[in-house]
DNA sequence: AACAAAAATTTGGTATACCAAATGAGATAA
DNA sequence: TTATCTCATTTGGTATACCAAATTTTTGTT
């Protein structure tokens, strides 16, 4: 783990801050502070908030600090609607491709999150259970659509999270892993379209009910 | 367009380069060396080729000199395959949401290519072919859809320049742009998709020609 | 006291210097 | 002659120094 470039490494540190709220939304990112905070130059500094940037978790601004990103609700639902089309894709493309070696590997790592529920730290379980959606979209064998489904889950994220620690939803996501996960293993391509598709929609609702009270707080 | 930033302007030079073979694939980059030739240091060089990584053109290899990507048939497939399922779903949403100002634009950038064709540069030309699908793709009204489609698109532009000026399907890829504008003006939801899909398919096909009559090349 | 101009400071952008890992050439021993 | 070891060179990774744009503070004038 130590042998990851220096780069990744302070991405990875500034991530979990920005998704544990210690950075918040429009909070600046000034290159030289963060840097000598974590005693490290200023140039992998830079390249770690190119990366968090690609993510879209910070936005750059020419000749201006970089923010931490704030999306608005428009911006995180349009962002639903992609990562449907293309969790919906890899779920037909994996029922197909999917080695039985791969359904074994997943349904052990849905079996790893059942047993750590609760037991470890939220965004550790957030880990996992980014874990588990990316190897579905592997499992496909098309590799750009892997990659590309895991960029969109790393940026989905933090609106994931908020909205998990806003309503304990656990019990439910579970279930739902478990539909995805029982028609995955008959590879039963209309269910498990039909799972993900619930599961995402919950996503969605869960992220709508977060912004409703959101706004009402400013009230 | 001066006043872009340096990195970026960098970036359009290489990228320019790349598409037209300059830069033949598998071939490094040296910072250095092309830090030197551009007459800019090796930091915006550095930035440059990070976006072009991010674009797929170029392969980073920890501690060893970044290559022009050479991708094999099966990552182009795999690309047009991801790019099908965004397209697709850009096309269904920008009928139901394209405002009948974005209809006029996008059929005035069609008028436009029309009139360039054949009297331009042919990477210009592919610029402006790009600039249409995206211009469909922004009037989805999805942000967050656009830019992943034109990430995807852009990352595509080399396999496509490359199969057309193999194979002039210039009068075919002509009737296809006309298919989907007739059906866009309409807002033919499902005519708008069957002509995407017949236009990627050709895509296809003709990637699958370059890449069978290179390896009889090899013979 | 209020506004404007200017100087000082902050901060991202760029250039350069230094380091360490990787590569390649040349020498030496089997 | 071949294989291997060593040392010089190349090259990406990192640190630091410098610059210019933008911001803030200070100062001077009305």
């Amino acid at each position: 783990m130590t042998d990851k470039a220096l780069p990744d490494q302070i991405a990875d540190k500034l991530r979990r801050d920005i998704l544990k709220g210690v950075l918040a939304p429009g909070q600046q990112i000034k290159e030289r502070d963060h840097a000598t905070d974590l005693d490290v130059s200023r140039t992998p500094m830079r390249e770690a908030i190119r990366i968090l940037a690609k993510e879209g978790l910070v936005l750059l601004r020419p000749s201006r600090s970089p923010i931490v990103a704030d999306p608005s609700y428009e911006e995180i639902s349009d962002a639903i609607e992609v990562l449907t089309a293309l969790e919906l894709r890899c779920g037909a493309l994996a029922c197909k491709h999917a080695t039985d070696d791969d359904i074994a590997r997943i349904q052990a790592m849905q079996d790893h999150m059942d047993d750590c529920q609760g037991k470890i730290d939220r965004i550790d379980f957030f880990e996992l259970d980014m874990q588990f959606h990316m190897a579905i979209a592997e499992a496909t064998q098309n590799a750009v659509l892997a990659e590309t489904h895991s960029a969109f889950v790393r940026r989905m994220w933090r609106a994931r999270y908020l909205s998990a620690i806003r309503k304990d939803s656990s019990a439910r996501v579970k279930r739902q892993h478990h539909d995805i996960m029982q028609a995955f293993s008959e590879r039963d391509v209309y269910r498990m379209c039909a799972s993900i598709g619930i599961h995402l929609d919950a996503l969605l609702e869960n992220v709508k009910d977060k912004y409703a009270s959101e706004t009402e707080d400013l009230q």
